[in-house]
DNA sequence: ATAAGGTCCGTACCATGGTACGGAGTCAAG
DNA sequence: CTTGACTCCGTACCATGGTACGGACCTTAT
């Protein structure tokens, strides 16, 4: 294992190098040291399929709403201890996406209204204020 | 009519006077005329009724998740004859909204599976990583 | 008529989440 | 043992959507 080089683990990731690079800074994924190098400094840095999964978590983290910082506190308590903030966190962003999810619901049907005002009649611009008065 | 300061007006659309501001600079509001003025700059400027629903559309259709250019577009639309563009940037976004709607409800089963998993149990480490592993 | 508080405006700054650049070093195939 | 692609790293830049500041001016209540 570790044999993938970054560009491998950003494929893997769906991402491009420069994310993977960028995470890295924000010590979301870790940094593996540098291998076979011949120097001082040389080698190139190899990934595992635990980087792999970290950084597809990482992904479905910020799709469920979480920030980087966010992501970050998740990942520490994966490895802790601390379950009540696991769970708190979780909860919290349950609460959010529940809430989110009614709004985006509510804006869909705003639009449905908008696009059936704007093809029922045939001239005029569409009512594309009035459509969203309801909220 | 037209007798509000911007103060008035940014309470009205529940934003700050800021952020009125600077939706003026992308023209997302006009910006009327000074009125009452003494010399050859003064007055202050005064808002009606037309620009609280302009103001509270951007914050809907923001809720939509369109940008703020598209909002400017959108705009235009209402004033304009191009039913057909209008139709499509709806017809676009509630795509969007359809497939972000089921990511966050997806977002949210992981973490649901999170909270079980982690509430069920009494020790060690949750398994934050792997709550997310389905998607 | 004066003081407190609002307005106006330009400009600067901020957070978030990346994306790009460039020069030096490294690796693998031919 | 060279050549071409990839890696490393620091640093700079980007888009989006605001937020803050400061000095001059305006309005209103006392």
């Amino acid at each position: 294992m570790k044999n993938m080089t970054i560009a491998a683990l950003a494929r893997e990731g769906g991402v491009g190098v420069e994310t993977v690079r960028f995470y890295q800074r924000r010590r979301l994924l870790d940094t593996p040291e540098r291998t076979g190098g011949v120097g001082l400094v040389g080698g190139v840095r190899r990934y595992g399929e635990e980087d792999v999964r970290r950084l597809r978590f990482i992904r479905s983290a910020q799709s469920a709403g979480f920030t980087l910082d966010q992501i970050g506190e998740l990942l520490q308590l994966d490895a802790g201890e601390d379950r009540q903030r696991a769970r708190t966190l979780a909860a919290e962003r349950i609460a959010a996406l529940d809430a989110k999810i009614a709004e985006l619901q509510a804006a869909r049907d705003s639009l449905r209204r908008l696009a059936h005002a704007c093809g029922s009649t045939s001239s005029g611009p569409c009512p594309i204020i009035t459509a969203f008065d309801r909220e």
